[in-house]
DNA sequence: GCTATTATCTAGACTGAGTATAAAAATACT
DNA sequence: AGTATTTTTATACTCAGTCTAGATAATAGC
């Protein structure tokens, strides 16, 4: 049972590029910490990085990434957002956790990271405008998902999952009815 | 009434910074469009951008920080947020209107761009913050003031205020007294 | 006029993120 | 062995933003 993959294959750079990463992260801060330094403590070149993230800030927000993009793909397919906010949020128990939810503070998340947290805010924005909330009610049903993500993030990361805080603002229902949110 | 100034004046860079910027936005988009270029056009060095404008997007935006600005200063002298808004609203009359919110299409808005408007988001969301805003409403009445501010630069820039878009989502009052917002 | 002071402008070098490209390296298939 | 395929790497490049030292233009005081 060989590997049926032709070509060279990967050698586990993105495990090590996500640990070295996180490690510098925390050991001199986000904004002393290179795309260089990160390559050579995962001993690849600085190329290889970006082979696997597109960006620096990306290795922050892969989890939130990866979620968006589920999220976008349930919406895709019609689901009411009520319906794709708890199958999405399934995906976060209580120890997958984005790197950027558990840790921001200790890596003195400064200026840039907080552009980065912006992109994601109007990502969400969109998707909102694309499900089957009402026009003038998407950047106040928006708001209200970032409340309840960030008030997971500061106090309930370790405790509890996302949906018991998404449940609080109403944004998904106990019983997964895909009916309007906010009403 | 000589100039009680000392030193060397100013060129009246700013001015020319600012228009030159514009067209070439306008001309290339904002993405093709480098400092050199700007500051070519303007006929200052490149070091004098820099003098006048922290970033290069911070042209695109000085009406909208002017006003994040001085809606921080009237928080800390203790006025509500809706005074507040109402306020700084004011200095947005039917012709001083931010560049970004009149010709963001027109110079090929792309992610770098969206990047700063989430950065200007957050910076709403502090202010909500630390005003008389009850924190599980923070982001909520963010969502609403971008909503109506989105609405503003959509419809309404050539045809009414600000205020009136932020009327409809009861970010301010009628009357302007200092009451809590969203009841 | 001459000098000192103050502030702006400029030249230039530097860091660091992100892009692009072509060559090297490692594997599978024939 | 040879070829196709894919990852990795070296390298050079663009551009934003920072920094520093020096040139330039005005005023104030003598």
């Amino acid at each position: 049972m060989a590997s049926d993959q032709r070509g060279r294959p990967r050698s586990s750079s993105r495990e090590a590029l996500e640990e070295a990463a996180t490690e510098l992260f925390l050991e001199h801060g986000y904004q002393h910490t290179t795309v260089d330094d990160i390559a050579a403590r995962a001993g690849v070149s600085r190329a290889t990085f970006f082979n696997y993230f597109p960006t620096k800030s990306a290795v922050l927000w892969v989890g939130v990434d990866r979620a968006l993009e589920a999220l976008e793909r349930a919406l895709g397919e019609g689901v009411s957002l009520a319906e794709g906010l708890g199958l999405v949020t399934d995906a976060f128990g209580r120890e997958s956790v984005p790197l950027i939810a558990s840790q921001a503070e200790a890596m003195n998340t400064g200026e840039d990271v907080l552009a980065e947290a912006g992109k994601r805010i109007i990502a969400v924005a969109r998707l909102v405008a694309g499900s089957d909330i009402a026009p003038d009610r998407v950047w106040s049903t928006t708001g209200a998902i970032v409340q309840a993500c960030l008030e997971w993030a500061r106090a309930g990361v370790a405790r509890e999952g996302l949906q018991q805080y998404l449940l609080a603002y109403k944004l998904i229902e106990g019983s997964r009815a895909g009916r309007p949110l906010l009403p």
